[in-house]
DNA sequence: AGCACGCCGACT
DNA sequence: GTCGGCGTGCTC
């Protein structure tokens, strides 16, 4: 008996492809892997549906599959339909869905059998012998591990005990047995915390809803000891036999976050970051698929993690940006979480100290469940935050006295000092003090920015590399002379200032090496560091305990920019950021520099806080009828020739004009804030839209006619669902 | 996205 | 006389 499946195919079409099998439809799920020949190349597709072939049907045109890869459906039905739902809702092809979905070896067709290791177990029999020490060691180590332990584990805690067990095992004393290789478990686990009653309060609300779908913001301010409330609850809902997924952002160290729940939880914890090997990550997702894996840590693409049985979802920092994909399948992770655990009614909890404009209006809509954490845990003070006006700051490094004095009182004092500066490099601008030359990027509408050190200059929109000048171009003048500041001039500027003082820098530049932010950070905390300069790397996620002062250098970017979410943005960076001051005992100080320190923007944000700000920026898009309250989606293309992006986002309109309706508006085509990016030019169509249905009805209506108009093969062209910006 | 097929310019 | 440019058409 044969049958037709329905294939989704790993490319950027947007249906599914027919293949016969010899075997009937029964031997099929979907959620099976096979490997298929299409277009003359083999790769990995997915069985979506499968029926037997009748006598009506014409199979003459359709090809056989090359290999059934798996027994079982390797994608379990609830994340089949995540995925068929993310490919709706953000209009991306199925197969490229599977692709963003799966770990790299799962999709790429190797084999979906867990890895094994071997495992030792006591057996009923006692010695009537005495054992010689090492043997007797091994004997009172399985004692305390009634399920047994992996040989791995027992050589880490005995030293190399493999003769000793295989002698035991001749006395049929032990017996040894393959078992899923299991994620490394951190050896001594930490006391509880003791919680708070506030903590207690949050704990207790999610806990009464474990069993339904809610969606709880956490709104907690810098060491309110949001993280005790994610260990705790998970630690009750693992009790429980279930599995909970944590969502954290990527940021250049996770480690002490994960350590926190190591420490803290007698399971198996698995880790997904970018840090993790494609085998491991391969492990993980399949010993989550087993139950076996019982807490999950992961970035964005761990939210298409299997979970059956699954309890909770936590998404911390949900603000963060990184949980959308900017590139490829566009979707954000939070979003994709709140639908999973929708369809299994479990509760999600999201935390923040800075929480996004879309959970607060969640909350306001009463969709989501606020809860607070408004002191800091241990009762530690709020630092005192002032504003200065940066035009009187040295004219070169932008440095203020009064940050510089303050600076030696924070040091003096035996504490640590941040600056932030969200600017990497020496210098932004290298200029013609004769003619008025700029350096500029010969792929970009942007300048090139000075990197010293490596004598270079960069473009850091496009990574172009260039040896640093010594003359003009255009004159031959020597009188070439960079201005502004990045992180790396401060980190100069401080040391000779300061030169009795380590001063440290922590930037994409300086934490490239894989181990470096972790030396970095060691070296911070045992105190070898004292001045610390650094991008808003640094403001994410560690507390230095000894840091009491920080700076805020060349904050204005967010006030005057384009993008319509960048005062929400610059609002979270300067909470995040004055809450790495003054932690424990120490009472904390915070120095903005601003050039327009009479802006209303900071008298909200210092007088009133994040969150009356933030209510304030909603207010605004409310009015403006902007996200959350209505839905956007951007269709963008880039093209090698400046007016091919333009004309083909012309012809996209006339697309959707093409049929009457009048609920979607179509606004633009536009070219991009910076056109020219990576020697690509581009535009932008925006869709607006006070309901959701019209908006997605008009896309799904008119995609294929995009996707098959003539100009589209020419340039690269994408959906982008919620954009995050339109930049 | 790939990759093949197909019709016009500068070369062993 | 060919090699190869990338326009366009298709992928069960």
């Amino acid at each position: 008996m044969t049958s037709i499946l329905q294939i989704a195919v790993p490319c950027p079409l947007r249906q599914l492809f027919d293949y016969l099998s010899e075997e009937p439809e029964n031997h099929w799920q979907a959620g099976m892997r096979v490997r298929i020949n299409f277009a003359n190349r083999s790769c990995i597709g997915i069985v979506i549906k499968a029926r037997d072939v009748t006598n009506d049907i014409d199979t003459r045109k359709l090809k056989a599959i090359d290999e059934k890869l798996d027994d079982q459906a390797l994608i379990p039905e609830e994340i089949l339909q995540t995925v068929l739902w993310v490919s709706r809702y953000y209009h991306h092809p199925l197969g490229e869905c599977f692709q963003a979905a799966l770990p790299k070896q799962l999709r790429k067709g190797e084999t979906s059998d867990l890895q094994l290791e071997n495992w030792w177990f006591k057996t009923d029999q006692q010695s009537n012998k005495k054992l010689g020490t090492k043997q007797q060691a091994c004997i009172d180590f399985l004692n305390d591990y009634p399920d047994g332990i992996s040989q791995a584990a027992m050589k880490a805690h005995l030293g190399t005990v493999l003769s000793s067990l295989k002698a035991l095992e001749q006395k049929n004393l032990v017996k040894q047995e393959p078992f899923p290789k299991l994620p490394i478990a951190q050896v001594e686990l930490s006391v509880p915390f003791e919680l708070n009653n506030k903590q207690k309060t949050v704990i207790e609300a999610v806990w009464q809803k474990k069993a339904q779908f809610q969606p709880f913001l956490l709104e907690g301010i810098t060491g309110s000891g949001k993280t005790e409330v994610y260990t705790e609850l998970t630690e009750k809902i693992i009790a429980e036999g279930k599995q909970v997924l944590i969502l954290i952002p990527e940021i250049g160290l996770t480690g002490q976050f994960v350590d926190r729940f190591k420490k803290r939880l007698n399971t198996n914890i698995v880790v997904l970051n970018s840090a993790v090997s494609d085998g491991d990550r391969k492990q993980g997702w399949l010993l989550a698929k087993r139950g076996l894996a019982k807490v999950i840590i992961g970035t964005r693409s761990a939210v298409f993690t299997p979970l059956p049985d699954a309890g909770l979802i936590i998404i911390d920092e949900e603000h963060d940006a990184s949980y959308k994909q900017q590139d490829g399948l566009k979707y954000h992770a939070r979003n994709v979480a709140l639908i999973r655990a929708q369809k299994r009614g479990i509760p999600v909890l999201m935390g923040s100290a800075t929480p996004s404009l879309e959970s607060l209006y969640q909350v306001e809509q009463q969709r989501y469940q606020l809860l607070q954490l408004k002191q800091r845990a241990g009762g530690a003070a709020l630092p005192k935050v002032q504003l200065i006006d940066s035009n009187a700051a040295h004219p070169d490094h932008g440095l203020s006295q009064l940050l510089l004095k303050n600076m030696h009182q924070h040091l003096n004092a035996g504490n640590q000092v941040i600056l932030f500066i969200n600017r990497r490099g020496y210098a932004p601008v290298l200029m013609c003090h004769d003619c008025g030359w700029q350096a500029k990027c010969q792929h970009c509408d942007a300048r090139m920015v000075v990197h010293q050190q490596r004598n270079i200059l960069f473009c850091h929109h496009c990574g172009f590399i260039q040896r640093l000048l010594e003359a003009c171009p255009e004159c031959e003048s020597k009188q070439l002379k960079s201005y502004g500041a990045g992180t790396e001039k401060i980190e100069q500027v401080l040391q000779k200032l300061f030169p009795d003082t380590a001063v440290v820098r922590v930037d994409r530049d300086t934490t490239q090496r894989v181990n470096a932010f972790n030396d970095i950070v060691a070296d911070i905390k045992q105190g070898q560091a004292r001045i610390l300069v650094g991008t808003q790397m640094l403001a994410k996620g560690h507390d230095f305990h000894d840091v009491t002062l920080v700076g805020v250098l060349d904050t204005d970017q967010g006030l005057y920019s384009a993008d319509f979410r960048a005062t929400e943005n610059l609002a979270q960076m300067i909470t995040q950021v004055t809450g790495r001051a003054g932690r424990g005992d120490k009472k904390g100080e915070v120095i903005i520099q601003s050039q327009q320190p009479q802006h209303p923007f900071w008298e909200s944000l210092i007088q009133q806080g994040y969150k009356k700000t933030a209510q304030d920026l909603l207010q605004e898009r409310i009015d403006m009828a902007m996200p959350p309250v209505s839905n956007w989606a951007v269709i963008r293309a880039e093209a090698q020739e400046r007016h091919q992006a333009m004309d083909f986002l012309q012809a996209v309109t006339s697309i959707l004009h093409s049929t009457q309706q009048q609920h979607v508006l179509i606004l633009g085509p536009v070219p991009a804030i910076m056109e020219k990016k990576g020697g690509r030019f581009r535009a932008q169509l925006l869709l607006t839209c006070q309901q959701r249905k019209p908006l997605h009805q008009l896309l799904d209506q008119h995609i294929q006619a995009i996707g098959s108009h003539k100009l589209a093969r020419k340039l690269r062209w994408s959906i982008d669902i919620d954009p995050m910006d339109l930049l």
